[in-house]
DNA sequence: TCTGGGGTCCTAGGACCC
DNA sequence: TCTGGGGTCCTAGGACCC
Protein backbone atom coordinates (compact mmCIF):
# COMPACT_ATOMS: atom_id res chain seq x y z
CA UNK A 1 0.00 0.00 0.00
CA UNK A 2 1.56 3.42 -0.97
CA UNK A 3 1.20 6.41 1.27
CA UNK A 4 1.95 10.21 0.02
CA UNK A 5 2.43 13.52 1.79
CA UNK A 6 2.09 16.80 -0.14
CA UNK A 7 3.59 19.58 1.66
CA UNK A 8 2.59 23.03 0.64
CA UNK A 9 3.90 26.41 1.16
CA UNK A 10 1.42 28.79 2.87
CA UNK A 11 1.14 31.77 0.99
CA UNK A 12 4.74 30.96 -0.54
CA UNK A 13 5.82 33.92 -2.37
CA UNK A 14 4.52 35.94 0.75
CA UNK A 15 6.22 33.94 3.27
CA UNK A 16 9.15 34.05 1.61
CA UNK A 17 9.05 37.73 1.50
CA UNK A 18 7.86 37.63 5.00
CA UNK A 19 11.27 35.40 5.74
CA UNK A 20 13.67 38.05 4.67
CA UNK A 21 11.60 41.52 6.49
CA UNK A 22 10.01 39.95 9.46
CA UNK A 23 7.62 43.39 10.10
CA UNK A 24 5.94 42.02 7.22
CA UNK A 25 4.27 39.49 9.90
CA UNK A 26 0.52 39.71 10.81
CA UNK A 27 -0.06 42.27 7.71
CA UNK A 28 -1.92 41.78 5.05
CA UNK A 29 0.53 41.51 2.17
CA UNK A 30 0.04 40.82 -1.40
CA UNK A 31 2.48 40.22 -4.06
CA UNK A 32 2.01 41.60 -7.54
CA UNK A 33 2.18 39.89 -11.56
CA UNK A 34 4.65 41.19 -13.71
CA UNK A 35 4.08 45.26 -14.40
CA UNK A 36 2.31 44.69 -11.11
CA UNK A 37 -0.82 43.46 -13.12
CA UNK A 38 -2.92 41.16 -10.64
CA UNK A 39 -2.37 39.43 -7.52
CA UNK A 40 -0.76 36.26 -7.10
CA UNK A 41 -0.21 35.60 -3.36
CA UNK A 42 -1.84 36.71 -0.73
CA UNK A 43 -1.48 36.69 3.31
CA UNK A 44 -4.19 34.96 5.04
CA UNK A 45 -4.66 39.01 6.60
CA UNK A 46 -4.76 39.76 2.82
CA UNK A 47 -7.50 37.02 2.06
CA UNK A 48 -9.57 38.02 5.15
CA UNK A 49 -9.95 41.46 3.44
CA UNK A 50 -11.36 39.93 0.19
CA UNK A 51 -8.49 40.03 -2.02
CA UNK A 52 -9.05 37.64 -4.36
CA UNK A 53 -6.50 35.46 -6.72
CA UNK A 54 -5.96 37.33 -9.75
CA UNK A 55 -7.28 40.20 -8.91
CA UNK A 56 -6.22 43.76 -11.57
CA UNK A 57 -4.55 45.23 -8.91
CA UNK A 58 -5.31 48.46 -10.53
CA UNK A 59 -8.94 47.46 -9.70
CA UNK A 60 -8.78 45.79 -6.17
CA UNK A 61 -6.49 48.36 -4.40
CA UNK A 62 -9.20 50.79 -5.10
CA UNK A 63 -11.84 49.24 -2.92
CA UNK A 64 -11.93 50.75 0.81
CA UNK A 65 -10.88 49.57 3.53
CA UNK A 66 -7.59 48.51 2.40
CA UNK A 67 -5.55 51.42 2.88
CA UNK A 68 -3.26 48.96 5.31
CA UNK A 69 -2.23 46.33 2.40
CA UNK A 70 1.39 46.39 1.63
CA UNK A 71 2.06 45.38 -1.97
CA UNK A 72 5.18 44.07 -3.53
CA UNK A 73 6.49 43.23 -6.95
CA UNK A 74 7.26 39.40 -7.41
CA UNK A 75 10.97 38.60 -7.44
CA UNK A 76 11.18 34.83 -8.79
CA UNK A 77 14.67 34.49 -8.17
CA UNK A 78 14.28 34.75 -4.46
CA UNK A 79 11.25 32.36 -4.37
CA UNK A 80 13.36 30.08 -6.69
CA UNK A 81 16.15 30.44 -3.64
CA UNK A 82 13.56 29.52 -0.71
CA UNK A 83 11.84 26.70 -2.80
CA UNK A 84 15.43 24.99 -2.57
CA UNK A 85 15.90 25.20 0.86
CA UNK A 86 12.44 23.70 1.39
CA UNK A 87 13.07 20.49 -0.70
CA UNK A 88 16.65 20.55 0.97
CA UNK A 89 15.03 20.36 4.54
CA UNK A 90 12.60 17.66 2.94
CA UNK A 91 15.08 15.66 1.15
CA UNK A 92 17.19 15.52 4.05
CA UNK A 93 14.12 13.96 6.52
CA UNK A 94 11.72 12.09 4.15
CA UNK A 95 12.87 8.96 2.07
CA UNK A 96 11.59 10.56 -1.42
CA UNK A 97 10.79 13.77 -2.56
CA UNK A 98 9.33 15.12 -6.30
CA UNK A 99 8.97 19.17 -6.32
CA UNK A 100 5.61 18.99 -8.15
CA UNK A 101 5.49 23.02 -8.18
CA UNK A 102 7.63 26.03 -6.76
CA UNK A 103 5.72 25.62 -3.48
CA UNK A 104 4.67 21.83 -3.84
CA UNK A 105 6.69 19.19 -3.11
CA UNK A 106 5.41 14.99 -2.56
CA UNK A 107 7.08 12.77 -0.10
CA UNK A 108 6.80 9.02 -0.78
CA UNK A 109 5.88 7.57 2.83
CA UNK A 110 5.43 4.30 2.14
CA UNK A 111 6.46 1.86 4.70
CA UNK A 112 7.20 4.89 7.10
CA UNK A 113 6.21 3.99 10.71
CA UNK A 114 4.38 6.26 11.76
CA UNK A 115 3.35 8.46 8.91
CA UNK A 116 1.56 11.25 11.00
CA UNK A 117 4.64 12.00 13.63
CA UNK A 118 6.79 12.62 10.33
CA UNK A 119 4.63 14.94 9.00
CA UNK A 120 4.50 17.08 11.68
CA UNK A 121 7.70 16.97 12.62
CA UNK A 122 9.12 17.75 8.87
CA UNK A 123 6.50 20.57 8.89
CA UNK A 124 8.37 22.43 12.04
CA UNK A 125 11.71 21.97 10.35
CA UNK A 126 10.46 23.38 7.05
CA UNK A 127 9.48 26.39 9.29
CA UNK A 128 12.33 26.44 11.46
CA UNK A 129 14.98 26.00 9.05
CA UNK A 130 13.92 26.79 5.76
CA UNK A 131 11.35 29.92 7.61
CA UNK A 132 7.98 28.86 5.32
CA UNK A 133 5.14 27.48 7.37
CA UNK A 134 3.34 24.56 6.13
CA UNK A 135 0.63 22.38 5.16
CA UNK A 136 0.69 18.32 4.91
CA UNK A 137 -1.65 16.34 3.48
CA UNK A 138 -1.46 12.37 3.65
CA UNK A 139 -3.11 9.95 1.63
CA UNK A 140 -2.71 6.76 0.21
CA UNK A 141 -2.64 8.45 -3.94
CA UNK A 142 -1.49 11.65 -4.78
CA UNK A 143 -5.05 12.99 -5.33
CA UNK A 144 -6.11 12.56 -1.89
CA UNK A 145 -2.94 14.05 -0.64
CA UNK A 146 -3.39 17.15 -2.57
CA UNK A 147 -7.40 16.63 -1.02
CA UNK A 148 -5.83 16.28 2.52
CA UNK A 149 -3.59 18.92 2.12
CA UNK A 150 -6.69 21.55 1.23
CA UNK A 151 -8.05 20.27 4.05
CA UNK A 152 -5.09 21.43 6.59
CA UNK A 153 -5.13 24.61 5.37
CA UNK A 154 -8.94 25.45 5.43
CA UNK A 155 -9.18 24.44 9.47
CA UNK A 156 -7.42 27.89 10.38
CA UNK A 157 -7.31 26.45 13.89
CA UNK A 158 -6.02 22.98 13.21
CA UNK A 159 -2.46 21.21 13.65
CA UNK A 160 -1.26 21.69 9.70
CA UNK A 161 -1.66 18.46 8.84
CA UNK A 162 -4.28 16.27 7.55
CA UNK A 163 -4.55 12.41 7.21
CA UNK A 164 -6.86 10.94 4.97
CA UNK A 165 -5.13 7.71 4.21
CA UNK A 166 -7.69 5.18 6.15
CA UNK A 167 -11.08 4.97 4.35
CA UNK A 168 -12.86 5.77 7.72
CA UNK A 169 -11.02 9.37 7.52
CA UNK A 170 -12.31 9.60 3.65
CA UNK A 171 -15.98 8.24 4.46
CA UNK A 172 -16.30 11.06 7.17
CA UNK A 173 -14.66 13.69 5.33
CA UNK A 174 -15.88 13.23 1.24
CA UNK A 175 -19.67 14.43 1.88
CA UNK A 176 -18.28 17.89 3.33
CA UNK A 177 -15.85 18.31 1.02
CA UNK A 178 -16.06 20.14 -2.60
CA UNK A 179 -16.29 19.01 -5.84
CA UNK A 180 -13.80 21.96 -6.73
CA UNK A 181 -11.34 21.55 -3.90
CA UNK A 182 -10.23 18.30 -6.29
CA UNK A 183 -7.07 18.46 -7.73
CA UNK A 184 -7.50 18.12 -11.65
CA UNK A 185 -11.33 19.24 -11.29
CA UNK A 186 -11.69 22.72 -12.88
CA UNK A 187 -14.84 24.61 -13.23
CA UNK A 188 -15.91 22.98 -16.61
CA UNK A 189 -16.02 19.48 -14.65
CA UNK A 190 -17.91 21.28 -12.13
CA UNK A 191 -20.61 22.69 -14.13
CA UNK A 192 -21.27 19.06 -15.79
CA UNK A 193 -21.25 17.14 -12.78
CA UNK A 194 -23.69 19.95 -10.93
CA UNK A 195 -26.24 19.34 -13.63
CA UNK A 196 -26.05 15.64 -12.72
CA UNK A 197 -27.04 17.06 -8.78
CA UNK A 198 -23.17 16.07 -8.03
CA UNK A 199 -21.36 18.79 -5.51
CA UNK A 200 -19.67 17.38 -3.09
CA UNK A 201 -16.63 14.38 -3.45
CA UNK A 202 -18.49 11.72 -1.81
CA UNK A 203 -21.60 12.34 -4.48
CA UNK A 204 -18.40 12.15 -7.28
CA UNK A 205 -16.77 8.79 -5.71
CA UNK A 206 -20.47 7.22 -6.05
CA UNK A 207 -21.07 7.45 -9.51
CA UNK A 208 -19.90 4.71 -11.51
CA UNK A 209 -16.55 4.41 -13.29
CA UNK A 210 -18.26 4.84 -16.44
CA UNK A 211 -20.43 7.56 -16.43
CA UNK A 212 -17.33 9.59 -15.09
CA UNK A 213 -15.44 8.44 -18.13
CA UNK A 214 -18.25 8.94 -20.47
CA UNK A 215 -18.83 12.89 -19.07
CA UNK A 216 -15.26 13.55 -17.96
CA UNK A 217 -12.88 11.38 -20.80
CA UNK A 218 -10.08 9.72 -19.36
CA UNK A 219 -8.63 12.74 -17.40
CA UNK A 220 -11.55 12.82 -14.79
CA UNK A 221 -12.07 8.74 -14.82
CA UNK A 222 -8.58 9.15 -13.62
CA UNK A 223 -9.44 11.57 -10.68
CA UNK A 224 -12.18 9.51 -9.75
CA UNK A 225 -9.85 6.45 -9.20
CA UNK A 226 -7.61 7.87 -7.34
CA UNK A 227 -9.99 9.27 -5.00
CA UNK A 228 -11.07 6.04 -4.43
CA UNK A 229 -7.82 5.18 -3.42
CA UNK A 230 -6.44 3.19 -6.71
CA UNK A 231 -3.15 5.14 -7.18
CA UNK A 232 -3.13 5.97 -11.01
CA UNK A 233 -0.57 8.93 -10.96
CA UNK A 234 3.33 7.75 -10.51
CA UNK A 235 5.64 8.75 -8.19
CA UNK A 236 8.91 9.91 -9.39
CA UNK A 237 12.07 11.68 -7.65
CA UNK A 238 13.60 12.91 -11.53
CA UNK A 239 11.03 15.16 -13.32
CA UNK A 240 10.65 14.24 -17.43
CA UNK A 241 12.55 16.43 -19.40
CA UNK A 242 10.31 19.22 -20.26
CA UNK A 243 8.57 19.55 -23.50
CA UNK A 244 8.07 23.17 -23.94
CA UNK A 245 9.69 26.52 -22.89
CA UNK A 246 8.13 30.07 -23.27
CA UNK A 247 8.40 33.57 -23.40
CA UNK A 248 6.02 35.94 -23.57
CA UNK A 249 4.40 38.94 -22.06
CA UNK A 250 2.02 41.50 -21.89
CA UNK A 251 2.94 45.19 -23.10
CA UNK A 252 2.78 47.54 -20.65
CA UNK A 253 0.54 49.65 -23.22
CA UNK A 254 -0.56 48.96 -26.65
CA UNK A 255 2.13 48.34 -29.75
CA UNK A 256 1.47 50.10 -32.87
CA UNK A 257 5.31 50.43 -34.44
CA UNK A 258 6.05 47.37 -36.40
CA UNK A 259 9.78 48.26 -35.01
CA UNK A 260 8.88 48.29 -31.62
CA UNK A 261 7.07 44.04 -31.89
CA UNK A 262 9.87 43.36 -33.39
CA UNK A 263 12.54 44.24 -30.75
CA UNK A 264 10.17 42.37 -28.13
CA UNK A 265 10.08 39.60 -29.83
CA UNK A 266 14.24 39.67 -30.26
CA UNK A 267 14.58 40.33 -26.84
CA UNK A 268 11.86 37.21 -26.21
CA UNK A 269 13.88 34.88 -28.21
CA UNK A 270 17.03 35.93 -26.96
CA UNK A 271 15.85 35.08 -23.59
CA UNK A 272 14.35 31.98 -24.43
CA UNK A 273 17.34 30.83 -25.95
CA UNK A 274 19.13 31.67 -22.49
CA UNK A 275 16.88 29.32 -20.66
CA UNK A 276 17.29 26.77 -23.78
CA UNK A 277 21.06 26.73 -22.62
CA UNK A 278 20.19 26.84 -19.27
CA UNK A 279 18.56 23.92 -19.51
CA UNK A 280 21.63 21.93 -21.73
CA UNK A 281 18.24 20.98 -24.28
CA UNK A 282 17.87 21.51 -27.75
CA UNK A 283 14.76 22.73 -29.74
CA UNK A 284 13.35 21.44 -32.74
CA UNK A 285 10.60 23.37 -33.66
CA UNK A 286 9.97 27.11 -32.91
CA UNK A 287 6.19 29.52 -32.43
CA UNK A 288 5.80 32.96 -32.27
CA UNK A 289 2.84 34.55 -31.80
CA UNK A 290 1.43 38.11 -31.63
CA UNK A 291 -2.07 39.28 -30.37
CA UNK A 292 -4.38 42.61 -29.47
CA UNK A 293 -6.19 42.86 -26.26
CA UNK A 294 -8.46 40.29 -25.53
CA UNK A 295 -10.27 42.69 -22.80
CA UNK A 296 -10.97 45.71 -23.97
CA UNK A 297 -13.25 46.78 -27.29
CA UNK A 298 -9.75 47.28 -29.71
CA UNK A 299 -10.31 45.42 -33.27
CA UNK A 300 -9.00 41.56 -32.25
CA UNK A 301 -5.69 40.08 -33.75
CA UNK A 302 -4.05 37.09 -33.10
CA UNK A 303 -1.60 35.30 -35.08
CA UNK A 304 0.87 32.44 -34.49
CA UNK A 305 3.31 30.80 -36.68
CA UNK A 306 5.00 27.51 -35.99
CA UNK A 307 8.30 26.27 -37.76
CA UNK A 308 10.98 23.72 -38.01
CA UNK A 309 13.98 24.86 -36.79
CA UNK A 310 17.62 23.57 -36.94
CA UNK A 311 18.36 21.72 -32.85
CA UNK A 312 22.11 22.84 -33.63
CA UNK A 313 21.26 26.74 -33.51
CA UNK A 314 23.02 29.34 -32.12
CA UNK A 315 21.30 32.69 -30.30
CA UNK A 316 21.41 34.44 -33.45
CA UNK A 317 19.90 32.55 -35.85
CA UNK A 318 17.24 31.68 -33.58
CA UNK A 319 16.82 35.46 -33.24
CA UNK A 320 16.76 35.67 -37.02
CA UNK A 321 14.25 32.98 -37.25
CA UNK A 322 11.96 34.87 -34.45
CA UNK A 323 12.23 38.31 -35.93
CA UNK A 324 11.45 36.67 -39.83
CA UNK A 325 8.10 35.04 -38.36
CA UNK A 326 7.29 38.53 -36.43
CA UNK A 327 7.56 40.67 -39.39
CA UNK A 328 5.17 37.64 -41.55
CA UNK A 329 2.69 37.84 -38.57
CA UNK A 330 2.06 42.06 -38.24
CA UNK A 331 -0.65 43.96 -40.18
CA UNK A 332 -0.36 47.49 -39.69
CA UNK A 333 -3.74 49.27 -37.79
CA UNK A 334 -3.80 46.84 -34.98
CA UNK A 335 -3.51 47.57 -31.24
CA UNK A 336 -0.80 44.87 -30.29
CA UNK A 337 -0.84 43.90 -26.46
CA UNK A 338 1.08 40.56 -26.17
CA UNK A 339 3.52 38.79 -27.44
CA UNK A 340 6.18 35.56 -27.40
CA UNK A 341 8.33 32.93 -28.36
CA UNK A 342 7.99 29.44 -27.75
CA UNK A 343 10.43 26.83 -28.30
CA UNK A 344 9.02 23.39 -29.02
CA UNK A 345 9.48 19.55 -29.28
CA UNK A 346 12.64 19.81 -26.66
CA UNK A 347 15.18 16.90 -26.24
CA UNK A 348 19.15 16.69 -24.60
CA UNK A 349 21.55 16.47 -27.29
CA UNK A 350 22.84 13.35 -26.27
CA UNK A 351 19.74 11.41 -26.58
CA UNK A 352 19.01 9.61 -29.79
CA UNK A 353 15.22 9.17 -30.92
CA UNK A 354 13.97 6.10 -29.73
CA UNK A 355 12.86 3.53 -32.35
CA UNK A 356 9.74 2.22 -30.43
CA UNK A 357 7.10 4.84 -28.58
CA UNK A 358 9.21 7.73 -29.94
CA UNK A 359 6.74 10.42 -27.76
CA UNK A 360 7.22 8.78 -24.65
CA UNK A 361 9.65 8.76 -21.74
CA UNK A 362 11.88 5.97 -21.13
CA UNK A 363 10.38 4.91 -17.75
CA UNK A 364 6.81 4.99 -19.26
CA UNK A 365 7.73 3.11 -22.07
CA UNK A 366 9.21 0.25 -20.23
CA UNK A 367 6.23 -0.16 -18.28
CA UNK A 368 3.96 0.06 -21.38
CA UNK A 369 6.70 -3.08 -23.37
CA UNK A 370 5.92 -5.02 -20.39
CA UNK A 371 2.17 -4.72 -20.53
CA UNK A 372 2.10 -4.85 -24.09
CA UNK A 373 4.04 -8.45 -23.41
CA UNK A 374 1.58 -9.91 -21.37
CA UNK A 375 -1.76 -8.45 -23.00
CA UNK A 376 -0.23 -9.59 -26.69
CA UNK A 377 -0.20 -13.28 -25.21
CA UNK A 378 -4.25 -13.31 -24.90
CA UNK A 379 -5.06 -10.54 -27.51
CA UNK A 380 -2.77 -11.25 -30.66
CA UNK A 381 -1.00 -9.09 -33.21
CA UNK A 382 -3.99 -6.70 -34.48
CA UNK A 383 -4.98 -5.24 -31.02
CA UNK A 384 -1.06 -4.79 -30.26
CA UNK A 385 -0.76 -2.57 -33.41
CA UNK A 386 -3.81 -0.70 -32.53
CA UNK A 387 -3.05 -0.57 -29.00
CA UNK A 388 0.34 0.77 -29.79
CA UNK A 389 -0.91 3.53 -31.78
CA UNK A 390 -3.25 4.36 -29.32
CA UNK A 391 -0.96 4.76 -26.06
CA UNK A 392 1.29 7.04 -28.95
CA UNK A 393 -1.73 9.65 -30.13
CA UNK A 394 -3.63 9.52 -26.68
CA UNK A 395 -5.50 6.33 -25.12
CA UNK A 396 -8.99 7.86 -25.79
CA UNK A 397 -9.69 8.72 -29.66
CA UNK A 398 -8.74 4.99 -30.59
CA UNK A 399 -10.61 3.87 -27.86
CA UNK A 400 -13.25 5.44 -28.61
CA UNK A 401 -12.66 4.16 -32.08
CA UNK A 402 -12.09 0.16 -31.31
CA UNK A 403 -15.12 -2.12 -31.07
CA UNK A 404 -15.91 -3.35 -27.16
CA UNK A 405 -13.97 -6.64 -27.49
CA UNK A 406 -10.90 -4.36 -27.43
CA UNK A 407 -11.67 -1.65 -25.80
CA UNK A 408 -10.82 -3.91 -22.11
CA UNK A 409 -7.18 -4.41 -23.67
CA UNK A 410 -7.12 -0.88 -23.47
CA UNK A 411 -8.33 -0.40 -19.97
CA UNK A 412 -6.09 -2.52 -19.07
CA UNK A 413 -2.86 -1.39 -20.47
CA UNK A 414 -3.60 2.09 -19.48
CA UNK A 415 -3.92 0.98 -15.75
CA UNK A 416 -0.68 -1.10 -16.20
CA UNK A 417 1.12 2.08 -17.12
CA UNK A 418 0.00 3.83 -14.54
CA UNK A 419 1.49 1.55 -12.20
C1' DT B 1 -17.72 2.69 -59.63
C1' DC B 2 -19.01 2.93 -55.04
C1' DT B 3 -18.43 2.04 -50.24
C1' DG B 4 -16.09 1.08 -46.16
C1' DG B 5 -12.68 0.29 -42.74
C1' DG B 6 -8.28 1.52 -41.00
C1' DG B 7 -4.55 4.36 -40.32
C1' DT B 8 -1.10 8.75 -40.02
C1' DC B 9 -0.06 13.40 -39.29
C1' DC B 10 -1.18 17.86 -38.08
C1' DT B 11 -3.62 21.80 -35.94
C1' DA B 12 -6.80 24.31 -33.04
C1' DG B 13 -8.85 24.61 -28.96
C1' DG B 14 -10.38 23.17 -24.34
C1' DA B 15 -9.39 22.07 -19.66
C1' DC B 16 -6.59 21.99 -16.02
C1' DC B 17 -2.53 23.06 -13.03
C1' DC B 18 0.70 26.45 -10.29
C1' DT C 1 -5.48 53.52 -18.77
C1' DC C 2 -4.59 49.43 -16.26
C1' DT C 3 -6.15 42.68 -16.83
C1' DG C 4 0.49 37.25 -15.37
C1' DG C 5 3.52 33.83 -17.16
C1' DG C 6 4.42 29.79 -17.31
C1' DG C 7 3.29 24.53 -18.23
C1' DT C 8 0.75 19.51 -19.56
C1' DC C 9 -2.58 16.52 -21.56
C1' DC C 10 -6.75 15.36 -24.20
C1' DT C 11 -10.14 15.82 -28.01
C1' DA C 12 -12.03 16.87 -32.43
C1' DG C 13 -11.55 17.23 -37.01
C1' DG C 14 -9.28 18.01 -41.60
C1' DA C 15 -6.21 16.24 -45.17
C1' DC C 16 -4.28 12.47 -46.84
C1' DC C 17 -3.14 7.48 -47.64
C1' DC C 18 -4.04 2.29 -48.51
Amino acid sequence: MTLFALVDGNSFYCSCERAFDPTLRGKPVVVLSNNDGCIIARTQEAKDLGLKMGEPWHIASKRPGLSSVIWMSSNYALYGDMSRRMYEVLSANAPAVEPYSIDEMFLDLTGVPDPLLLSHRIRDLVRQIAKIPTCVGIGPTKTIAKLANKAAKSYRSGTGVCDLSTEDARAAAYPGIDISDVWGLGPASGTKLARRGVTNVAAFVALPQDEVRELLTVVGARTHAELKGVNCIPFSQTPPTRKSLAVTRSFGRAVTEKRELEQSIASYATRAAEKLRRHGLVATAMQVFVRTNEFNKDPKYFNQATFDIEPTSDTLSLVKDALRAGRRLWRPGFRYAKAGVVLLDLARPQERPADFFPSIDIEKRARLMSALDSVNMRYGRRTLTLACAGIQQGWSMKRQKLSPRYTTVFDELMLASAR
